[in-house]
DNA sequence: AAGTGAACCTGAAGGC
DNA sequence: TGCCTTCAGGTTCACT
């Protein structure tokens, strides 16, 4: 259930475990996932220490040795989960024996964690649409993956300014330029169509009807980015304590409970002060968008 | 160039 | 019970 805030949320519960962790074997279940495994993926992780863990947008961001960077995408189902914490002398064998091998695990990493423990961080991801790249640090920001990418919503530098300026002229419906990575990175289906109720404003209007004349802000441009940045702190802050079990995983996944003002929430009344509206579903981009008629204009 | 739709893949849920 | 269709939190590529 990745999108930005689930993402910082596994960040932020795998970090205190790997950070300082050497990766001491890696194994993988399949050749590739959406796309192949780098060549010499296993062999070239062995033995390099894992400094910390940052994300940007949906990827996830392993900081190594020797200037390595682990890239990891979610994708869609992607997961991670730890099995066998305990303490061994010997991590390998150790972790073989032990640890189960649900359907989906495709990537096992043996880490021995700077607390003297062993640790399996296994990668479970069903529809295989994330993926895993092993590039230098100084090659980050001109990869194709993140060259293109906007800006962060946990950005200061996302105000109504910004998305005048981003918008304008644009035809798109502006639930697609939401969702486009290049304009707001992170953002994905569920908090693209919450942000836009939380601000009021209609998922089908044209991009650059959001922006003040000149491409300058305008009171819905402010209100869209209030909302697009309170909506992503608050997920995240909501977040860290659902998935935290997850992180902690004994086999069972945990669920990230949320309350959502509009998604996922077709034919339900519209839970704003004074509107009288019904939530409904259309399809945008082939995406399902919920929104009030009502209340979103 | 910008915008739209299909493709990638598996599993869950609902209708009959 | 099973079989069929639809849908799912993302990205990329091919086409107009």
């Amino acid at each position: 259930m990745p999108e930005l805030p689930e993402v910082e949320t596994v960040r932020l519960g795998l970090q205190p475990y790997v950070a300082g962790a050497t990766i001491t074997a890696v194994e993988l279940n399949r050749a590739d996932l959406r796309f192949p495994f780098p060549a010499g993926f296993a062999e070239r992780l062995r033995g390099r220490r894992i400094g910390s863990m940052s994300r940007r947008a949906k990827y996830l961001l392993f900081h190594l040795d020797e200037d390595a960077i682990l890239v990891s995408h979610l994708g869609m189902s992607g997961s991670y989960r730890f099995e066998n914490t305990e303490r061994s002398e010997i991590p390998g064998e150790f972790h073989r024996e032990r640890s189960k091998n649900e359907a989906h695990d495709h990537v096992f990493f043996d880490l021995a964690c700077t607390s003297g423990d062993f640790a399996r961080l296994i990668y479970n991801d069903p529809r295989r649409f994330g993926f895993m790249l092993l590039i230098g640090e100084a090659e980050l920001a001109s990869h194709r993956a993140f060259a293109g990418l906007g800006v962060e919503p946990t950005s200061n530098r996302l105000d109504g300014h910004l998305i005048a300026r981003l918008f304008a002229g644009r035809k798109a419906p502006l639930k697609a330029a939401l969702m486009d990575q290049r304009n707001i990175a992170g953002l994905g289906n569920i908090y693209a169509c919450e942000a836009m109720w939380r601000a009021g404003v209609d998922p089908r209007r044209p991009a650059g009807s959001i922006a003040g004349s000149n491409g300058k802000a305008s009171v819905e441009s402010d209100r869209l980015a209030s909302a697009i940045r309170d909506v992503i702190a608050e997920a995240i802050a909501a977040g860290g304590s659902s998935l935290r079990d997850y992180i902690h995983a004994d086999g069972s996944l945990g669920y990230f409970q949320h309350r959502f003002s509009v998604y996922d929430r077709e034919g339900h009344r519209c839970t704003r002060a004074g509107c009288d509206g019904t939530i409904i579903r259309i399809v945008q981009s082939g995406r399902s968008t919920f929104y009030c008629p009502d209340c979103q204009s």
